[in-house]
Order: C-alpha cells, then sequence, then structure tokens
DNA sequence: CTCGATCCCTGGACGC
DNA sequence: TGCGTCCAGGGATCGA
C-alpha cells in the first residue's frame, strides 16, 4: 500500500525516466476512479512532463503549456497544469515500452514522444487521477497537514497535543500529516512505544518529540529501502522495495516483539489493523467508568 | 469534535 | 478442483 516513502520512491524513479517527455496522445480504460477522463483527452496532448512532485501520497505530474504546432491552444492548455495520482491500495505507474502487450487493469496509458507509455494500472480502483490547471490543484491541496519529513516539533506537538482523537487516527489523518499510512503509523508507534489507543492529548511533551523522530527516521529509512512491497507494491521500475524487511510491528501479529520478546497483537484502532507490543506500548488506562452518583452542578465559573 | 459504519473494488486466503 | 465467503485497506461520506 503506497505510502510516503513508497510514493517517493516511485517519484524519484519516474524523475529518472519521464522527465523532459511530451505526451503525444491519451488512452483510457476504465475510468470511474478519473476525476475527468475527457480533460485527460482533451488537455494531456502536447504537453511536456517538467517535473515529478509528491504531495504527501500525492504524484503531481508538472505539465508545460501544451504545444502543437498546427493549431492554436485550446482553452487552457496555453497555461501550465499538473496530473494528481494517487495509487490508493495497488495503483503503479511506470513507463512501458508502447509495444508490450498491456499489463490487466491498465487503465490510462500516456504515449511520450520517445516511443514509450506512462502506463497506470490499478486492479482496486482506488487511486485516483486528476487533471488540474493551478487554481484547481491549489484548491486541491489546500486542506492537507504537515509534511512529516518537514515539521517542526511546535508543529507537530500542536497538531497532535491538542486533539483528544486516538494518535494512530491522527497519524492517519492527512489533514494532521499528509503521507502516513497505516504501516508506518504501526511502525513509528512500536519505535516510539506509544499505544495506538492513547489520545492525543495524552501524549507527553517527551512523547510527542520522540514519536516525530522515530517517524521522521522510519520514513526516511523506508525511502531509502525504496519502500515496503507489503501485497504488491512495485516501483516504477516495476521492482520490489526493501523496506517490510525491517518492519518491528506492522503485519507482526502473533510474532515476537524484537524489544523485550512479548507477542505482537493486533486490534483494530481507527478503523484499521493495528500492531503494536503490549509490553512495550502499554495501553491507554481503560476510561473510569464510574456510575457515579450524579452531583449537584457545579456553578460555571465565571 | 470524534466515532463507527458503509461504500467503493479485486485478488488472495480459507473452508468445505 | 471449485465455489462461496471473508478480508484487506485509503478515503469519502453520513449519522450518532
Amino acid at each position: 500500500m503506497p505510502e510516503l516513502p513508497e510514493v517517493e520512491t516511485v517519484a524519484r524513479g519516474l524523475r529518472l525516466t519521464i522527465l523532459g517527455r511530451r505526451i503525444l496522445s491519451v488512452t483510457l480504460g476504465k475510468t470511474d476512479f478519473i476525476d475527468d477522463p475527457a480533460a485527460l483527452e482533451q488537455h494531456l496532448p502536447g504537453r511536456r512532463i517538467e517535473a515529478v512532485d509528491r504531495y504527501g501520497k500525492f504524484m503531481l505530474l508538472r505539465l508545460s503549456p501544451a504545444s502543437i504546432s498546427d493549431r492554436p491552444p485550446a482553452n487552457g492548455d496555453a497555461a501550465p497544469a499538473s496530473l494528481l495520482v494517487h495509487l490508493g491500495m495497488t495503483g503503479q505507474l511506470a513507463p512501458c515500452a508502447a509495444d508490450q502487450p498491456c499489463a490487466k487493469h491498465t487503465h490510462v496509458c500516456l504515449q511520450l514522444d520517445d516511443g514509450r507509455e506512462l502506463r497506470y494500472t490499478d486492479p482496486r480502483r482506488f487511486g485516483r487521477i486528476a487533471y488540474l490547471a493551478e487554481a484547481p490543484l491549489a484548491q486541491e491541496l489546500t486542506d492537507f497537514g504537515a509534511d512529516p519529513l518537514e515539521v517542526s516539533l511546535e508543529e507537530f506537538a500542536g497538531r497532535i497535543r491538542s486533539r483528544h482523537a486516538r494518535i494512530k487516527a491522527l497519524l492517519l489523518d492527512q489533514t494532521v500529516l499528509r503521507g502516513v499510512g497505516n504501516i508506518y503509523a504501526d511502525e513509528s508507534l512500536w519505535r516510539a512505544k506509544v499505544h495506538p489507543s492513547r489520545l492525543g492529548a495524552q501524549l507527553s511533551a517527551k512523547q510527542a518529540e520522540t514519536l516525530r523522530k522515530v517517524l521522521k527516521d522510519t520514513l526516511q529509512k523506508a525511502i531509502v529501502m525504496r519502500g515496503s512491497s507489503i501485497s504488491d507494491f512495485l516501483d516504477a521500475n516495476g521492482e520490489p522495495g526493501e523496506y517490510q524487511r525491517h518492519h518491528r510491528a506492522y503485519g507482526r501479529e502473533g510474532k515476537r516483539c524484537y524489544r523485550c520478546g512479548a507477542t505482537i497483537r493486533r486490534a483494530i484502532v481507527a478503523g484499521r489493523s493495528s500492531y503494536f507490543c503490549p509490553r512495550c506500548q502499554p495501553a491507554p488506562r481503560r476510561r473510569v467508568r464510574v456510575a457515579r452518583t450524579p452531583r449537584k452542578k457545579r456553578p460555571r465559573n465565571a
């Protein structure tokens, strides 16, 4: 499942292989995950891929204005634009020789000016693709939280310790931090020895500091290892990552904790499978559910 | 504000 | 072997 490190890995691969290529034409398969399929066909041809950026779990293919000599640019095609790509669970984006047969579930092919095609494959179609001009793109990106690789301690602690949601839910919330998914949430919580059910506001200043550090370290190490290949993640060269070998919590239910030897457990937290060490990551004290006798109302302080 | 439930979708695991 | 069932999960959405 592509999270920040996997998306970064794909983006880096694409930077090495398709930067500067011009899109000649577009072929679409199933389009129910594309915002406006006709916009791709209408606005992509003639544009050059000038940069590949990552924003959280999104990839942004920055496109030049269209340049087609034999006809005047259509509406908006004289301006730069972007192709926004979210890989969802099973999306893959990779260049391929145009004469290669398309893999199953290939839904977008961009014919390039060097005889290759940039192909998007996604069995489950949980991904998203959108052609966006500058203003709509900016609008699209406004609600996202901090980049976990860049966020300051002050901002991180502020975004976490002010909240009464579970820390696992906060790490997964893209409006709090952009780019963290289930794997790296669990991995960083294990490293920080914080239970996924702990509330953001329950974290001490020290725990928040540790969590920020281990989250950043974990993501950076995962990027170096070219991401985690759990189910079917492959990078832009069609190769798997290596970081899954370094997982300490994710997917290790029933196995021994690398730190203390206790048995890693799995529980649903924030609607997601969460793996943690019950000894290293002590559960928050269960909320005191004392059936107390109703007290007389205290006067509100003025 | 925060939560859980539901939906989207397919492949893989599992049981019979 | 084959079929049915369940599950995974990022994100949107809705009601509690």
